[in-house]
DNA sequence: AAGCCGTTTTGATACACATCAAAAGATAGT
DNA sequence: ACTATCTTTTGATGTGTATCAAAACGGCTT
């Protein structure tokens, strides 16, 4: 957090990520039509996020890591929309949302952050949309996995290896791809020298040919 | 507003939506990389965002009408990360983000509003994922109209009669399929007797069909 | 009313990805 | 270590949608 509060004021945030929550692998955070109550910022562990079809079709509308906030979806309705299913051991922080409220007309800067993180959700739903529409299954991968080396990389994980936390099949879900497909461009890449798959270990080994995947007109 | 407030609560929040701003058809009412100042508040008219890639593909991440709200991608730069476009002569208030979360901090009614609007928009991009990624052409097509004559409906227009304001391309854009598929797919439902179609009228025949094409399985 | 332009429809063909199927490889339990 | 199970890879085939092309239609201008 940028600004400096007094102690007074330090306790007072504190409370609202006061309690902590362990989910295991495999286990729900919360799920479509549970009563929303909190958002979650995680602090260790690694979430994916995904909505149904009434005839069970499932689509992964997120995959998220520590340092990021789930359960937004709920507030509108007082009521989750979406599943959060923890992909590995993780631990997050409770965070009342009524809580969240009353402190954010307190602090302006806690207020400011609350919006930045809605708003950087809705942008990057839009991209998603742009890729999911308009992009070629190669073009999704590739983005995905410069996205997620990206965001690793920003918490001090390698830039250029990545240990997949989800399957192929989640991917694809993600990538509105079938799981097949996923691994085809996953052994095409291969293929070419542009990384290196073994499993869920991906070894990104040119990341610049990567890029070019995603945008051929590498005008940047 | 569901709350009654005191003279002097409506005065200070009139003042943010105090200045209107007319845009006519086609004209943009902001776009990508420009400064965020301002949420809008559409009074009348219609809108399409939009952003794109470098190459300069298009993708429409959505469309608005009287009473919703644009500009929410801007909060986290500070800068629009889409276009905004007129599809017709509109009009909307201009509401700078400033005095929005000024009287939020205020009123909690109106953060609470503030909140549940971006919450909407997260979980309504959440179902267009949902719709991109694992729905076929014609089910795309179905849950368009459907979203459409619901939301006119509940503005007071007919339950079952749609003026487009939006080309056969916007919509194809919007639900990630060629004008071609967009226009086959309304033929066919023409065929079929579930709607009428003439130019960007569309009549719905049978509204229970159109459903059925969303979710074969009517469980509902 | 004629002519021009952009939009929409319709047809023929091509291709990317899905689907179906099976083998290979990992992982876990006994 | 060995079987059972799940995940991933790879191959063969099918299909939905894109692409290419041209005609039909409607709106606008003069």
């Amino acid at each position: 957090m940028p600004i400096s509060f007094d102690k007074e004021d330090m306790k007072r945030l504190d409370e609202v990520v006061a309690t902590r929550h362990h989910v295991k692998q495999g286990e729900l955070l919360f799920r479509d039509g549970e009563p929303f109550k909190s958002l979650f910022a995680i602090r260790t562990g690694f979430f994916k996020t995904s909505v149904s079809t009434p005839d069970g079709h499932e689509q992964v509308t997120g995959f998220q890591m520590a340092g990021e906030i789930i359960g937004l979806d709920g507030i509108v309705t007082d009521q989750h929309s979406c599943n959060a299913v923890a992909l590995e051991d993780a631990e997050v922080c409770v965070m009342p949302f009524a809580n969240v409220e009353e402190l954010s007309r307190e602090f302006p800067v806690l207020q400011r952050h609350v919006h930045k993180i809605m708003s950087r959700e809705i942008v990057r739903e839009n991209s998603m949309m742009l890729l999911i529409g308009n992009m070629r299954s190669e073009e999704r991968l590739a983005a995905f996995l410069l996205n997620l080396v990206q965001r690793l990389h920003a918490r001090g994980f390698s830039q250029s290896e990545i240990v997949l936390r989800m399957s192929r099949e989640e991917i694809g879900s993600y990538l509105g791809m079938k799981l097949e497909t996923v691994s085809r461009a996953f052994s095409k890449f291969s293929d070419e020298g542009i990384i290196e798959v073994k499993q869920r270990y991906v070894g990104i080994l040119n990341a610049p040919a990567l890029k070019k995947i995603v945008n051929p007109t590498g005008c940047v």
